[in-house]
DNA sequence: CTCGACACGTGAGGC
DNA sequence: TGCCTCACGTGTCGA
């Protein structure tokens, strides 16, 4: 409302100020209002593929899209940070590496291991069968092998752990499933066990979050 | 410019149309103007939020910013589906199954295979083997437990097949592999072998994207 | 001064 | 009718 009658005032306003730029003025407005428009074309169009990226975000509310899309990227971002960076490109020494997982599972005592070392045919077998050595149970295991080494990480299930040992101590528990991997990993090698302390690396690591 | 003019011609323009609504639309126009300054800000909000998830992105235009979350979601997307669809929560019933990957990874074929059945000690030992038996190598692998009931995936590395076994076609590699993985599901079992195509389900899908 | 990005108010159209 | 979303043109600040 009262634009229609705003021509009238436009145009008086025009007559009073500056009187040399009057179609310089207008070619300018309307590069503006263009250039504004290519801009607003430019965020729908990307706020669309956003919506044809989103499965059951069809026909949302712009705000709501853009919701939407902040609870996938948080939803992705935690589950490649889960398993991605755990598991990332074998390193290029032996490495062995034993650590209490956080307490989320609920029963049972959780551990994270994980083995770096050159691959071989059947070192799949002989880890696994370091896990069954220690009384523990594999969750969850992935493994990526990659120019000739390999990477392997176990969520391992240690039950109630004291039950299985008696006598051992937590502290014991992890030191004997790190012994098993190790002796797994020394296997590959030509000399027996006398470089033993110059190929371990950070190994054992505790409580790294 | 002329919107300072402009209330001197709005005044004029309620004056002339409608003189009962005088200021039930000043109230309403008013409220308008509120509610979409709260929609902008519901907009630019997530906005600002997607700003601080994205890592690289500060300080970016609000259309590259768009552009660059869309990016991301495909990234992230086909992450996921890589890794985490084909290893989904293990299912009810019991499954084999065998597949060629896409022709990524270069030299030798690559073969992707799956099992789904009941977890047992040692069975990641028997998987092994039995990827073994069959002259494969395991490139990459992952398994979830939960529930009792486990589901492995392998990337093998079949090498050039037709090196290994000269008078076999692709397809009989194939079979062998899941005749192997049949093996190892069936060795849980209490009777043997006359529920078989009873408990195949959807096994030896091949060239599905 | 021009260009690009932003927030603002406003008209149109959908429940 | 009122409320809501959207696109538009415009004023303004900063390179």
């Amino acid at each position: 409302m009262g634009v229609e009658f705003g021509g009238d005032c436009s145009s008086t306003a025009a007559l009073l100020m500056s009187s040399k730029t009057a179609a310089a003025e207008a070619r300018a407005v309307r590069s503006h209002s263009e250039a504004e428009r290519r801009r607003r074309q430019r965020i729908n169009g990307h706020l669309a593929t956003l919506r044809g990226l989103l499965p059951c975000a069809a026909r949302l509310d712009k705000a709501a899209l853009l919701a939407e899309v902040v609870k996938r990227v948080r939803e992705l971002r935690k589950r490649v940070e889960e398993v991605e960076v755990e598991v990332a490109v074998p390193g290029e020494g032996d490495e062995v590496g034993v650590e209490e997982a956080e307490a989320g599972g609920g029963q049972g005592r959780v551990v994270r291991a994980w083995v770096c070392c050159a691959d071989r045919p059947g070192l799949m077998s002989e880890l696994s069968r370091a896990v069954q050595s220690v009384r523990a149970r594999a969750m969850r295991a992935e493994m990526v092998t990659v120019g000739g080494r390999t990477r392997s990480l176990l969520e391992l299930d240690v039950g109630d752990a004291a039950a299985t040992a008696v006598t051992m101590e937590a502290g014991d528990g992890r030191s004997a499933l790190q012994a098993a991997l190790w002796a797994v990993l020394l296997r590959n090698q030509t000399g027996p066990v006398e470089n033993f302390s110059k190929r371990a690396r950070k190994s054992t690591r505790f409580g790294a979050t």
